[in-house]
Formats: structure tokens, sequence, C-alpha cells
DNA sequence: CATGAATGAGGCTTCATTCAT
DNA sequence: GATGAATGAAGCCTCATTCAT
């Protein structure tokens, strides 16, 4: 291969996460070889290895990457309007929208590799994903005491609880909407987005001052 | 090794299966070695080809015991009380139970490994596991309906759709309340337990017939 | 299983060896498991082990077996017939016959496994396979005397290499029309008979007093 | 082991092939393991598979090899000499040299991988082989026309009929001079030389115009 | 910087063979 | 005698990673 263009680093790393991504989601991490990255990205395997320390490095990159863009659009989905409902359902919307783009790492958000303290084996780029993380809490916990504050929200709901609960069913309900897909459409008959919100409404009602139904 | 006193080849493959269990737990299943699983089990490599044909039928007889093992916390939880609300309680503390006693299964039956039609390999195992879903559906169909006539929940509720997404957000919860453990004894200083019930009793209210609040 | 009833060994040794040349022939000797073996033949794989003492005394038997039917195939073209010229095709038709119903051994006694006396490992089914040969050579040195005698054959030739260099073209020939079958047939237009016949007689007037032609 | 030299791709594909032919000559294809040709070659096992996808293409390349080795032979042997009779020797000397240094591949041309358009199973080498199989047919046709035409041959042989019955015949009898050599040299107290040509000869008076014995 | 080349380690699976019953 | 059960050894192949250039 001739050489390429110097470009910044971060291009590079960029590239090649980009061909990760999409392998890994469509045959997971361990059944991705870094030898298809290379293939797909175009770099030689060996260039790989000048980018990323090894393919945990990859995966880390990307996880960062996309707990970027949830942030993203979960901040868009806040400022964008006024009404507490309206500003919920926009997170919700991020949410799906976010699983549909980057259903891989939705799921790994979800569950597989964990982002919380506990584990954090300090690589800069967990810590920074770590960092994000908080980051997109601070968000939801503003909104939320925005929503008390508005009158739309219980005062006693308990915000950090809420938080973590919400994110699980939400996660788990979105995550059920893409696995039983097939299974929805043919028996339930009702459409994604219909099943979506009906979970959505009731978890708004949970938390609403008078189920607004 | 020494032969082993003669055991109906269940009891084989149940050991076999167990101890891949474990690994496939704690280092996922591509991350799991056969010769992994030997050691654990006891058994040589070769003898966990005389019992499954290959690794595959190990994580396919793991997830048939796992889904009938649901069925049967299920089960229990539903005969045992007459009052609605506890048979819900008891449903939600079968589902917990059987997350930490098979938290691999927990997670794939969420996600991963797919229990529709849609990609029906038709496996034995397979198929098998597949009837064994349908009767827990049904048995939550039974309950909701019977929830109805009770007065205890909502009429109008859409019975399927209420399965499905209540799955997806139970679930949703309790891998949160297993993944983010740390981070929630730690930042929110609550116990597992009442995180898990605010949740519960979020979704309980939501097809209750009047908010048991 | 159960036990089946007593026979002679030499009858379970001949079923095993039995089900062993199909599948030898089909798949050759190294494709061949004893696993199919023992499913092919009926009896279990440890049962092949009561009757052999390995998978090449397997081969062995059968080699032995199959020399003793070229005997018996070459004793009866010989004692068929009084003219020289007949009791020539009838040789070669015995050993096309012999090719076509054990095509895996005529292989073996043509080139594989060499059972000359260079390489005796001397286990008693080689030595008495080796003696069998050896009747076969005496077989045809006879016919060739007699046809010395009859006048058929030139008195001059070299009985011994006639016999081995003959054997040799002779083998080689068939396996080609086996081989190249298709060849043969799709290019040369012509019937796997008359190319064989073009070859034997060929080789008949190389020996034959005066060219037959 | 340390790197090696740079070397074009096609001689490590060489140094392995060689190797493997060797031990393929000694112990078989399935009886040579890829760790055996790995050390024979000096190369590590895995880099085997750096040059070659898998031992299936090793054995294609060998064939290849060898086939041209044999047209190179027989183009030799024909160009040299004028004689009709000369240049017969002259391929069957080549056949006899090729034998001897590829007893593996003439074994194999003989018999068991068939390099006819049956299963054509349009691998890039093994569709080069056949087309060198084809150039080496040609050779000999016109040299049969040739001899022909120079009043040597019978004009009324069936050419390709006689070129695929010769090719076995020959074939057959340069193995068996092979395989019975100790047998030959003990018991017919004759050279191999003698013996071969014994053979040959006679092959040759059945294509001549004349005996000419 | 970029990479071609090389490889140790290890994965899954199969097999011939043994042994206790 | 017959076999179910068990296994050490080995086979093919893939992969993440390193290093010299």
């Amino acid at each position: 291969m001739g050489r390429r263009k110097k470009e910044p680093s971060s291009v590079h790393r960029h590239n090649i996460a980009s061909a990760a991504q999409e392998l890994f989601m469509q045959k997971g991490i361990d059944g991705t070889s870094m030898n298809e990255i290379a293939q797909k990205s175009g770099y030689s395997k060996a260039t790989l290895y000048v980018y990323f320390k090894n393919k945990e490095e990859i995966v880390g990159l990307l996880v960062l990457e996309s707990m970027e863009m949830l942030y993203d659009h979960i901040s868009d989905a806040l400022e964008a309007n006024a009404y507490t409902k309206e500003r919920y359902d926009n997170i919700c919307q991020a949410l799906v929208t976010y699983q549909q783009e980057y259903p891989f790492y939705f799921r790994l958000a979800l569950s597989e590799i964990n982002i919380d303290f506990t584990h954090a084996d300090f690589l800069p780029e967990e810590q920074e994903t770590f960092r994000v993380g908080e980051k997109i809490n601070d968000k939801i916990r503003c909104f939320i005491q925005d929503g008390i504050i508005m009158g739309d929200f219980r005062p006693d709901i308990p915000i950090l609880t809420t938080i973590f609960s919400f994110w699980g069913m939400m996660s788990g309900l979105i995550l059920t909407a893409e696995n039983k897909q097939a299974y929805i459409a043919q028996e339930i008959k009702i459409s994604r987005k219909d099943f979506l919100s009906y979970g959505f409404d009731a978890l708004y009602r949970a938390i609403a001052v008078r189920p607004a139904d």
C-alpha cells in the first residue's frame, strides 16, 4: 500500500474504530478479528497497532464515542422544548434513535461492559467515558428537577433512584422492541412505535403529578 | 483420570453444562474455551464431545434448562398467593432470584439469543426452549386476566403488549441493579432491594386500577 | 446392544472387515474412522478391538482376503478354457472384474501397500498374503509355460520378467480406464471395454509367436 | 525464530511445498500433518497459513508444479532427437526420471487425484493443472503423428486411445519397477533398466510398423 | 509513519485405543 | 465375549500481536 496523506492521528483512530464498530455490530467483538478490521478500514493489520495498543482499546474508543453521541442526543432533546412531557418524549426518542444507530453500543452501555467506577481500569478512554456518563446523569437530573419545579413531576420522587431505574427500564424496553421485533409485529400486531410509547407513557405516569393519560 | 461411576448420561450433561454456565457467566461464551469447561467440570476435553456434539449444544441445553427454571419460578410465584399485588411481587421476586442464580441466562433471555420464531434453527433444544417461553407467556397472561377479573388491573390494558413491555422493563431494571450495583450503593445509598421495589411499584401502578401509592 | 449369538470368531472378523472395506473404498483408509466401521458393521467400537488388534490389522485381513479372491478369479480364468488366447482374455477379464469389485484393493495391490519380502513386518496376515501372491505368480508362470508349449507364445520370452512387467502394465491400464473414465468416454468416444481390449491385445502380441492382429 | 530475509512470496511457497512433497512421499498426504510440514520447511505452523489457505492448496501447488516438470521433461525428450524410436525411448526415460524425482506425484498422476474435467473444483491451480495435462497430451499426439508420417508407426492406430492406454501401461510398469524393486532384483535377477526396457519395447512393437524385434 | 512478514498460543474437534464391568 | 465410557494425543486452523524495514 502506498503511504497515506498526513492526517491527524485522531482521524485514523476514528476510521479504524468506525470500521470496527460495523463489524462488532454484525458479529460481536469476539467474533471480529483484527484482520477483518484492517481490511474493512483499509489499513494494514500492523497499522492498527500504531493507533491502538490493542483490540480492547478500539472497543474503549468506540464506547467513548458512542457515549458522547448519546450525550449529544440527550442534550439536544432537552434543549429543544419547554414542556416537560415534550422534553420527556424527546429523551425517549433520543434513546430510541441512539439504539437504532448504535445498536451494538446501546447493548454495551446497558450491560456487558460496565462503565461504573467499580472496575475502573483507568484507561484514559474509560475514565473519559465515565465522565461523560456523569454529564448525562447531570442533564437528566436537571431535567427532573425542572419538572418538579414546573409542577409536572411529583416533588417527592427520589431523583437518583429514578434516573437509574428509569435508565434500566427504558433500555430494557427498547431492547425488547428490537429483539422481539418479529414476535411483536406478528403476534401482538402493534407497531414498534406504539409498543414503545405504551411503555414510555407508563413510566411517565409513575412520576408525573397527575396521571397525564 | 480414573473412570467414573456409571451415571445416567443426563447427569454428565448437567455437570458439564453447569460448569460451562459458571464460566460463560464470568467470561462470556466466546471467552470460554472447551478446555476450561473440561477442567472446571472435571471431565477430559474429549469427554465433553461424548456428551455434546459441540459447544453450541452446551449453550442450547443451558438456555433450555434456565428457561425451564424460570418457568418453575414463575409458576410457583403465581400459585402461592391470592392477592394480585402479592402475586405480582412474587413474580418480581422470582425474576430477581432467577437473575441472581442464572445471571448469564437472564442476560441471554433479555437480548442476545432470541427466543422467538424468527430464527428458529430447529435444533430440538431450541424448539423446546421456544415452547417453554410460550408457556411462561401463558402463565403471565392468565395472571393479568385474573387481576382484571379481581378488579385490581384496569380492564382496558392491552394484555400482550403489557406482557412484553413489562418483561423488557423489568429485565432492564434488574440488570441495572446488577450492573450498576456499586454505583447505586455508593452514590444513591439505597439497597438493591429498595431500588428494585421502586421500579417494580412504578410499573405496577401503571396497570393498577387505582394508584396504590 | 444385546449380546449376539455365538459365532466363530472368523465370522465377526469378516463382518467387520467387510464393513471396513466399503468405507475404505469410499473414503480411503485414513479417512475412515473406527467409529464409522463400528457403526456400519453393527458392532460396538470396543468390540472391534476384541477381534482386531488395531486398525492396521483390519487392513491386513482385507488385503489378504482380496488377494485370495484375486487368486480365485485367476484360477477360474485359467481352468475354464483350453486355447491360450482365450485363457489370456479370461485372465484380463478376471483382473478387470476384480478391480470393479474391489477397486480399493486393486489399487493397494498395485502400489501403496507393498507386499514383497522387503518390508516383511511378519504379521501373520502379511506373510499369508505374500504366500498367496506367490501362488498367483505360479499360476501365471504355468500359464505362460503352457502357452509356450502349445506354440502360442514365443519360446524365448523371459517368464518372470514378463509376469511382473505385464502385471504392472495391465494394472496401469485398468486403473487408467477407471480413473479417466469420463475423459475417455467424452473425448475419445470409446467404450471402456474397447479401450481395455486395445491395451490387452497390444500386450498379447508382444509375446505371441506371430502378431495375431 | 528470527525473521527471515525478504524473499518473493513464491519462494516461500516453494520451500513449503517442497518440504511437504517429501513428507507426502514418505507418509502420504493424510499421514502428514501441517506440524510436520512446518518443522521440515523451517517455518512456523502459522506461517504455512500465510502462504497457503490450507493443506489442500499445498497439494494443489505440488500437483501443478510436478505436472509442469513432467511437461518439461517430455518436451525436452521430444525435441532432442530425430528418429522415432529414439524419441520414444526419450519419452520413456523422461517418465522414469520423473518418477524417480517425484515419486509421489507420479503416483498421484496415475491414480488418486484425478485431473480430468469430471471433478473440476475450479481452484485456479487445478484449472492450470488440467491445462498442462492437455499440453502434454498434445505433445504426445504430435509425436505419434510424426511417427506415422515418418513411416515408423502404423498409420491405422487410434491416436487418443493409444495415448491414454500407453500412459496407463507405462505408468503401471514404472510403478511396478519401483514397488517390486527388491523382488525383481532378488528373484528375477534383472536390472531395473532392463526390466523397464523389456516393457517399453513390448509396447513400442505394438504400434510400430514392423516388429522391430 | 506504515506495513509485510512471522509466529506463539490457543481454539474446536476427532480419533484410535483402553478399561471396568 | 461385548460394550459403554473415557481420554491422551493429535489435527487443522485462526488470532492477536510483534518486529524489522
